[in-house]
DNA sequence: ATTGTTGGTCTCAAAAAGAGACTAGCGCTA
DNA sequence: TAGCGCTAGTCTCTTTTTGAGACCAACAAT
């Protein structure tokens, strides 16, 4: 499925097929895929606090389920933002920690999540207003 | 239908209150779940450079079904990022384009997608890594 | 008369996510 | 000493989401 896969990427950008951009082969996109999950975010914001284990983040975020814990934590761990380390104690602990590309990463993405805070309300309304011209 | 109809109850009553953090019932989260899907940040980018059509964002997202465009659309268009326009041409056609609300979540979010560019190296070289460490 | 274009919707299959049971070794306790 | 819970997961099953592609109606050009 990857049709622009030998096209140039969009680093200088002039020069691809639509006015100059191309989508499909898009370093931006095997970045943001990753992040860009339901948890990514959310687990990041506490790893960027402080690291926790397992357990404490399964109990942190008490609608994820541990099968997709686990799944995005490695994620995270295999793109390189964060860490995993095992303490051989008498039951096993394993604790995350945010790695420092996790830390440069989380810095713009802190901006999006303080302009999520900041403008929630304006996106409730627009939803509403929204919804409502639909039911006509 | 199945798309605007899922709106959680979020528990309002139950508080996960860890170090003062209420994970959730959290507006960051309402307002993230919906930029952070797969063809949200795209549809984004491509509309703050101009406005598109539907079949200009067909093509220019070449990988995207038709269905998950519409969808996409629409729930950028619910949460009041984008504005569409129908232009009643004999084959009637519709354009799409950025809305002030959506601007100032560009703003911020653009500097992950420059982040994303400028670290995808990294990201892949840690791959890499973790790919040969789990090959022991 | 056929083909192509417009912006979708519809159905069905495939992929992803959620729910919950199960694991193993150790400590506590009844 | 039998039972229970704790640890961090995995395994399986079900539900939800996504993808692929057919279909729509009106009109324009071939």
């Amino acid at each position: 499925m990857v049709l622009n896969a030998n096209r140039k990427p969009m680093l200088d950008g002039q020069e691809c097929e639509t006015s100059g951009w191309d989508m499909g082969n898009c370093p931006v996109r095997d970045v943001l895929d990753r992040i860009a999950g339901k948890w990514s975010t959310l687990l990041l914001e506490a790893l960027a606090r402080q690291p926790y284990r397992f357990g404490e983040l399964r109990r942190l975020v008490p609608d994820i389920s541990q099968r997709m814990l686990t799944q995005t934590l490695r994620d995270l761990q295999r793109d390189g933002y964060i860490e995993r380390e095992v303490f051989p104690t008498k039951p096993p602990s394993v604790e995350y920690r945010m790695t420092e590309l996790g830390r440069s990463l989380f810095e713009p993405l802190s901006k999006v999540l303080q302009w999520a805070e900041a403008n929630h309300p304006s996106v409730k309304a627009a939803r509403v207003k929204y919804d409502e011209s639909e039911l006509a």
